[in-house]
DNA sequence: CAAGCTGCTGCTCATATGATCAAGACTATG
DNA sequence: CATAGTCTTGATCATATGAGCAGCAGCTTG
């Protein structure tokens, strides 16, 4: 090697540098072999390594990810980590014209993705579910075949009396048709009047024979609702304003399964949820599989709220709620 | 591979789009190997490799070069493709106060890297030099041992009987003390008053001798000069007033071996150049070898002369110099 | 000047990557 | 409903790259 000769050292312009940068060069602009760019420069390829290397590791060098889009996959990289979860999806949702537009098309959105993803998981066994505008939406996207799973079973209350019914059944039974298992509802409102009545519609065998095959089903599907004069439970009538107005007292911002929480993760009003029937949360949390959905606007606290929760290993949301979450974790 | 079930088709969002971007963020930015990427995203690993294939394609992922000094290494590519190059040297030169300290600055970081890639050319056999403040920097660069070469010898006139010598004499003895070469100086003016005279001197022993051996050398190294009143022929007496307002008359740009070129690359007025002594041209740029020096501002002109006349294959010059070339190419 | 030390070089070998190919899946069309 | 064509997929093999190591040069320090 005469590279002896260049120990004299005539470098006050960082002749090693420049090496680095013409290799650089013809590495990454060119795209020629370490070998090619070595016997261009008359150095060996190991060195043409290390140059590279040393590129990499001072910066010289770049590597960017650019599409617009990515910003989605950091998201969803920061959820996982941050919160310990198996997988995230954060979905883009392009502007609308007016605010109720964007949560419908969010809704859409993500439901679409919440369908995918549990397709391309395959849940087995038994799958436990919720219900809600959002879940209706997920059910309404889910496509003949999507699993093998033998039971879909509801999570919560659900039977409403009011005139405008929670068609929770309808999510159910879109679980179960597309897919060829058989279906068990809860027969029971999703909050009562007293602990006691909920204590004795558990214990009774048909709301308890559910309860019991949510409590072991190793899957479950959930989305999350604010708390609010929008809540869907409100409208249900499974609340009043009277609950409402302690639920905001009390600090709630939404709910899993009918279970009102407060950002720190905690319930956040233990009377009222003494009164709620389902799936304890503890109990959820306990899953092998927690898929959680939360679209649009404003699901930023009760997102954050579930996951601190601990009762979500699979989230899927979109860009606003996800952002919020990672913001305010 | 249960890929099957994703040609459902739920893929509104670009699912392999975001597949991509997934595998980009785990290879570029986690640096895991492919074959880690493919298992994490549930695909083979020739599927992650066409991933990032099409990344790179699309543009979805940017590899750039962000040293500041990467447009110098721009530059010398710049030039050694448009004018068929061996190679380019192109030296930042840090910002002086005055434009006088600029000069001497530019000539002194040029003289540097034209001494180091001389030294890492190893030329063998005869070099033959021009000589010139820039030639004299580069001369006082030179380490002992730079190079084998058994002869120096002077390619063009250069003895001057004028008060500021020419110091050509201090070129070549450098050149040959630094390498244990025999040296050969042309005992001539650079030009002389007739065609006449030139053409005795050049058939005279003393100068046809050296003339031949310039001839025969394989290896040329010589600076380029401008025209006007700094120009150094003018100081050392070899050309007058009346000359330089002929010269400017026919569009010189400056010097290569005391022959003055016009932008294109031709003799800008063969009348003088019948009276210069030295090296032809055409013979200059029929060498394997031909380092062109050209340091400091208002040299682009002329550089880009001499690249044009094909008198250069290994060009060292300053980034001002570099940048006008390529500009005006 | 000797001796130890540091840092750099190129080597070997294991691994990662890329090119090419054959088979299968889906589409479009008769 | 068949069938040809196109696209995608994973396998094989050659090549490119990276990790770790031993040797050597130059520097420092006694």
């Amino acid at each position: 090697m005469r590279a002896g000769v260049s120990t004299v050292g005539q470098d006050e312009l960082g002749l090693e540098t420049r090496l680095m940068l013409r290799a650089a060069q013809l590495y990454y602009r060119l795209h020629l072999t370490q070998d090619q760019v070595g016997e261009r420069l008359g150095v060996s390829r190991f060195k043409v390594g290390r140059l590279l290397d040393r590129a990499l590791r001072e910066s010289a060098v770049r590597i960017e990810i650019v599409h617009p889009d990515i910003r989605l996959v950091e998201l969803e990289d920061g959820l996982c980590s941050r919160f310990r979860l198996r997988s995230a999806v954060v979905v883009d949702v392009p502007p609308t014209a007016s605010p109720a537009d964007q949560e419908v098309l969010a809704r859409e959105r993500v439901a679409g993705a919440a369908a995918a993803q549990l397709t391309a998981m395959r849940p087995t066994g038994a799958i436990g579910v919720s219900w809600g505008r959002t879940m209706l939406e997920v059910a309404a996207h889910l496509r003949p075949g999507w699993t093998a799973a033998l039971e879909i079973v509801q999570l919560n209350g659900a039977m409403s009396r009011s005139a405008r019914p929670t068609r929770a059944q309808e999510v159910v039974e879109r679980f179960g048709l597309t897919s060829g298992a058989s279906i068990q509802l809860m027969p029971a409102p999703a909050i009562v009047g007293t602990p006691e009545l909920r204590e004795a519609l558990e214990r009774d065998a048909s709301v308890g024979e559910t309860l019991a095959a949510a409590r072991s089903a190793q899957t479950a599907v959930f989305s999350m609702g604010v708390v609010g004069t929008e809540s869907v439970h409100l409208a249900s009538g499974f609340i009043g304003e009277a609950d409402l107005a302690a639920l905001a007292e009390a600090g709630a911002v939404g709910d899993v399964l009918g279970r009102f929480l407060s950002l720190d993760g905690r319930i956040a009003l233990p009377s009222l949820d003494r009164r709620t029937i389902g799936l304890p949360l503890e109990e959820l949390a306990a899953k092998a599989l927690n898929v959680g959905v939360a679209a649009g606007p404003g699901r930023g606290p009760i997102a954050l709220a579930a996951l601190r929760a601990g009762c979500i290993n699979v989230m899927v949301t979109d860009e606003e709620t996800a952002t919020w979450v990672i913001d305010h974790a």
